[in-house]
DNA sequence: AGCCGCGATATGTTATCACAGTTCCAGTCC
DNA sequence: GGACTGGAACTGTGATAACATATCGCGGCT
């Protein structure tokens, strides 16, 4: 067999090695659980059974959870056993202020250079996020992921990458109970006001108004955030 | 012997035995290394020679390596060797974009809570760091070290945890070339001026004036990061 | 019956080893 | 003489085992 030509072989067509260390792995697997919501905050981990769920040994998940204790996604106790973070009211309340100053930076900063594809793909996202919505029964994970497509898709479009990476972590860390909750309650109010905010920033963006995209993303961002704390879930 | 009452014995005096492990003990020897930018940026370090030096197994040195990776003190490499991060310009005019939005919000909070008992704290460290300066030789690590403490201080002061964890790393992330460039070059005029900024942060601490710290502050990192980049030093 | 001490179990930590990919240098061939 | 090839040394990754500590339960003592 030649080394290229040959119909869908040729060397471009090798197996990429993978690359990935099976600590990435891990990290990723532990990271879109976290993100997911499908961890509780409060629940233990043990790299043991963690291994063994992951059919790995202990080494690849130490690394992964060691780099998530290092983004506050996890926490060790003072006994070094690790679990997902209680979020308290304060905590969150604290986040979330963070949160404003951060990404209305960024949602500013985009509105300023956003280029024409970058605004297709968002608007494509947010078509895809009310058709979604607009279903009988709307699948809660889609919308999540759906949701932060959109909102890092903006971000993106800041370039401003130290940035981004900060808003990962500050997401990474409300993961587990903004899920969570958005997971259990009656969700439609909530749904619809993020909807007509979506929009709201979008047009924004249309318009290159930097002020009112980082005010749509406010009222996104503190609506959303005061559903959370009526839930009365957080201690 | 009894338990108690025996004098300067009793059970309070017992060594606290040393729970903290040798991660841990190598992670924050390493972060001290880069925060005093004792490493240089492009420095290139290997887990194997890092636990020949520290007199450890390659394993703490894992540990330490990944979590300041995490936190972007560190950078690995598609080879998969990890370095000092290269500062570029760009990279370092955004983190400062951040500290001002950051640190600025930390010192206005500051400035409406902090008690007196901090208020005195800081106007000792302003002193000590003014007596050094006035040294005929002041010593660049003291001076960094103090100017570390006095920024932290306030930022403590604000009682805003997730955002003082968030301004550590940016710390860390510019800790190399901050310090880098602040010992070789001619300190003095930015010494001068790093002291009539404190001193204006100071005033308008006392004086509950949030905004007036805020720019006090902004004047303070301003014109650091103006000297550093005038420095040509960065790529 | 309740509290204390002891031991079994579980879990994180460290060390050591084996392996794969990379780097670098020398030797060799064109 | 220069580019290529070969291997040796180096380095990060993954696995396994030994160790220290924490947790929990059981039994005996008060």
């Amino acid at each position: 067999m030649g080394l290229g030509g040959v119909s869908g072989g040729g060397i471009g067509a090798l197996d990429k090695v993978d690359r990935e260390t099976m600590g990435a792995r891990v990290y990723r697997d532990l990271r879109s659980l976290i993100m997911a919501g499908q961890v509780s905050p409060g629940d233990r981990l043990t790299i043991r059974t963690l291994a063994a769920a992951l059919g790995t040994s202990m080494m690849p998940v130490r690394d992964a959870i060691t780099r998530l204790a290092a983004e506050q996604a996890l926490e060790v106790l003072p006994n070094r056993t690790v679990r997902v973070p209680i979020m308290t009211r304060a905590r969150f309340e604290e986040v979330r202020t963070i949160r404003l100053m951060l990404e209305g930076h960024a949602v500013e900063t985009a509105a300023g250079i956003v280029t024409p594809e970058a605004l297709a793909r968002l608007r494509a996202l947010h078509e895809e996020f009310t058709a979604e919505h607009n279903t009988g029964d709307p699948d809660p994970a889609a919308l999540i992921r759906i949701n932060k497509d959109f909102h890092f898709g903006i971000y993106e479009a800041a370039a401003m990458p130290a940035l981004l990476q900060i808003i990962e972590g500050l997401w990474l860390q409300i993961g587990p109970v903004l899920n969570f909750d958005l997971r259990s309650k009656s969700k439609r109010l909530s749904e619809r006001v993020a909807l007509r905010h979506h929009g709201d920033l979008l047009d924004a963006l249309g318009r290159r108004d930097g002020p009112a995209a980082r005010a749509a993303l406010a009222g996104d961002i503190v609506s959303a955030g005061d559903f959370i704390l009526r839930c009365g879930s957080l201690v």
